[in-house]
DNA sequence: CCCTGATTCGC
DNA sequence: GCGAATCAGG
């Protein structure tokens, strides 16, 4: 596998985005999380500032760029917990607050176990099924949005880098209490 | 032991 | 240039 301008391209990006060494290779695929932290170094990417990992490390002679650039790691955990929504019922808006963990189930980041699951699938909003991994990817602006779409190898609804991937259980509930009510 | 990135060095 | 091996660290 060799790194074609294409495969640089969304390298880059996704290092940008603040994606780990090793989720960048699997979505990329054909590759390891080494190859990967090589390219970015030989492509003189910046490094991380200390959000994961470390940033050190000298076996012997220890010669550090010293790539100080502090930037903001994306944190799951700094999402806001709920948002506001406008509803309109008959002619009035109402305002309500929702819980994004009731509503928005991927919100949450909770790393599973030791899934592998080789994502490089990259899959627009209705190739997504009940088992693929809804969490969205890339600028919702711009033409290469688009989701996750991991599926777990058993029936365990996590994706290994997204937490619990599936919108399925929250629906099912709304369907099944629509249905009792009439 | 899981993960992270950083570095070295043989290829 | 590439990346496995290895390192340091959370």
């Amino acid at each position: 596998m060799n790194w074609t301008d294409e495969r640089v391209e969304r390298l880059t990006k996704l290092w940008a985005e603040g994606l780990s060494a090793s989720q960048i290779a699997a979505q990329l695929g054909g590759v390891s999380r080494n190859a990967v932290i090589g390219k970015v170094h030989r492509l003189n990417l910046p490094g991380r500032a200390k959000a994961g990992g470390s940033t050190s490390a000298a076996p012997r002679p220890a010669k550090r760029a010293a790539t100080t650039a502090p930037r903001p790691q994306s944190n799951f955990a700094a999402r806001p917990q709920t948002r506001t929504v406008q509803r309109p019922v008959g002619a009035n808006m109402v305002r309500e607050e929702m819980d994004m963990d009731a509503t928005q189930e991927v919100a949450v980041y909770k790393p599973a176990g030791n899934i592998v699951v080789p994502i490089n699938r990259k899959l627009a909003l209705t190739e997504l099924t009940e088992r693929t991994c809804k969490w969205p990817m890339g600028d919702p602006l711009k033409d290469d949005f688009h989701f996750c779409g991991a599926e777990s190898p058993d029936n365990s609804p996590y994706c290994k880098y997204h937490g619990r991937m599936a919108y399925q259980p929250v629906n099912e509930r709304r369907n099944k209490s629509v249905a009792r009510a009439s």
